[in-house]
DNA sequence: CCACCTGTTGCATACGTATGCATTCAATTT
DNA sequence: AAATTGAATGCATACGTATGCAACAGGTGG
């Protein structure tokens, strides 16, 4: 109940404050007398050695500032898990910022206020501006899935989602579908665009071009929007193959073709999403997607954010590859002719 | 770059350090005037208070903890995303723990040393005993979907898990099943128990009983394994009827039994969840569920709390009411017999 | 026996802020 | 005009730890 200080240790223990730091810093010069006497007086009193007092001194506060927008997606959940645990086994600990509509300033001077030893940046909305004014701010920044175009100042970790763009692209084409539609993520997010582009130019290599296209903002709701808009038309202008940027939106764009529209899937037209998270390979949605290793990402993203704080300035872009995951919500059209 | 601090603020502002920090004090006594003097200097320096030094003084981080197993299960993602929110109105911030296999006495002790103002728990796995131990280091702790039976010492928000299980039984006896089944979460959490607890004993009511049971402790792939082992005997001795302790689980039951078992829900077989998590209403699922009211259990969580750190010392135990929220994955049997 | 080195220890001090106390000054009351 | 009040301000100190520095012990090589 009442604050135990390491000068009680100290007093219990017929040592100077000084030891009892020692004993707790790793590293420090202390015979292993006076730790045997510190640790077992430090254990009479529970001591454990305040974390504020020591970050205002040594101006490390052991916590990094993860930043986030939604947690529907899935597949931050899962990221932030893994973040968490990955630096607690560094000794750090996560501090959580929910950045939804929230002005980027707010979300920068919260940060800064808690001096935290490094950021990592998960969130598709809140985006440039505030990686920059925090490396500006001398604070070590990775961005976490996502690119900013202007100075390389910026470390990033990101799948290669323009290979994954050629990938879907490929597939579709070497499953026979005529009319490949394409739905958005958020337009100027890098995810979509590096996807977006992949697949587009991935077509064109083929000799094909993007059917359709609308918009689904990575939103769940949009995306089921943009699937109506998509297959408004009468049956033969509409896709018979549809890539979503991501499985989020997929979910949503597949149960709106088979509820709303009464379309069986992959019979009537195949869908294929981005991530592979889990729901992915559910058993009623069974979706072809393009699998990141988040594990590889969220190591990547441990060890660049960890070089920076040690001093090792090591500012890179590190891309990782991905892989196609065929499951059964694609077909070859081929296969269809003979079949009902 | 090099950290400004409220001391040169107030030599560009012609003032004591003091003024400055009154002026970042919400109800300190500073003159119109020198508060913006002072602005315009912390402006100019991009001044911002350091927050650790501030806790050092205060003795209050304005941090809270938030603990978790695992982000699999969806209730919680959402859970830590608006506990976070909620809280940041209030200028707290979350401090996240994973607590998966690791042990209670090292979580405690990383909880002290950042000197948290409070503690969530909403850990399924890591339990009481932590809960225990924080209120005898006298910091505020709420359970979040969960209680402790021992002492009423510590505060708990919890849904009518009673009641929940409750209408469960009551909605599959109506609609005329047979042979109804329970697949159980964690056996010794307290969800669990009185889920179970209300389900069996308003069964009772109804003069049926459990037909079978299962164990799939919350996980994923062992609610699978549950689900065969119940569905293992020849048709006439399978249920008819099965309430799965949570969504999540209740989806991979769904999925193994339509997929490896061919069964058709809800003709051949009822399924009930309890949670209703956004999957839940997906249109492959359609699983009637009960629906606990996240918006309400985390604002209770968070009053609770602060409340117990401003001093105020509720210690209560909350219980939030349910509702039955029906889908297409139950159906009445009777309606059955005219069917092919 | 002396010079020297290595490892251990305590003394101060610094980190950046909040706040009790005394003081000052202007405004209001008598 | 004197007295009383109230707000505003600065001074000094405390929060709990880490660490440079000097002092010291004990051991080694010459």
């Amino acid at each position: 109940m009442a604050t135990v200080t390491s000068l009680d240790v100290a007093r219990l223990a017929q040592v100077s404050q000084s030891a009892v730091s020692r004993t707790f810093t790793p590293g420090a010069s202390v015979s292993e007398v006076t730790r045997a006497k510190v640790e077992e007086a430090a254990r009479k009193l529970g001591y454990r050695p305040n974390a504020v007092a020591r970050s205002l001194i040594t101006r490390r506060s052991r916590m990094i500032a993860v930043v986030m927008s939604y947690l529907d997606n899935q597949f931050y959940p899962v990221v932030l898990e893994r973040i968490s645990q990955r630096m607690q086994r560094d000794g750090y600990h996560v501090l959580l910022f929910i950045a939804d509509t929230r002005e980027v300033d707010s979300v920068l001077a919260e940060l800064m206020q808690y001096q935290v030893d490094g950021v990592v940046l998960a969130s598709t909305s809140v985006s440039s501006a505030l990686a920059l004014r925090c490396s500006d701010a001398g604070v070590p920044v990775v961005l976490f899935n996502r690119t900013v175009r202007d100075g390389q100042v910026t470390s990033s970790v990101t799948s290669d989602n323009y290979e994954g763009g050629r990938l879907v692209a490929r597939h579709l084409v070497d499953l026979g579908h005529e009319r490949i539609a394409y739905i958005a993520g958020m337009e100027d997010s890098s995810t979509n665009l590096d996807r977006e582009r992949g697949f587009r130019d991935a077509l064109i290599e083929h000799g094909r071009r993007c059917f359709a296209r609308a918009v689904g903002n990575y939103d769940f709701e949009e995306a089921k929007l943009a699937a109506r808009q998509l297959f408004a038309g009468p049956a033969p202008q509409r896709p018979d193959a549809v890539f979503v940027a991501n499985d989020h939106m997929a979910i949503a764009v597949m149960d709106t073709l088979r509820m709303e529209l009464g379309l069986r899937i992959p019979l009537d037209v195949s869908v294929v999403g981005f991530d592979n998270v889990r729901q992915a390979a559910w058993g009623s949605y069974q979706l072809t997607s393009v699998d990141q290793d988040a594990d590889a990402m969220i190591e990547a993203t441990a060890a660049l954010l960890l070089d920076q704080i040690d001093g090792k300035v090591h500012s890179s872009s590190v891309v990782l590859p991905v892989r196609l995951v065929v499951r059964g919500s694609t077909l070859r059209r081929n296969s269809l002719k003979g079949k009902p």
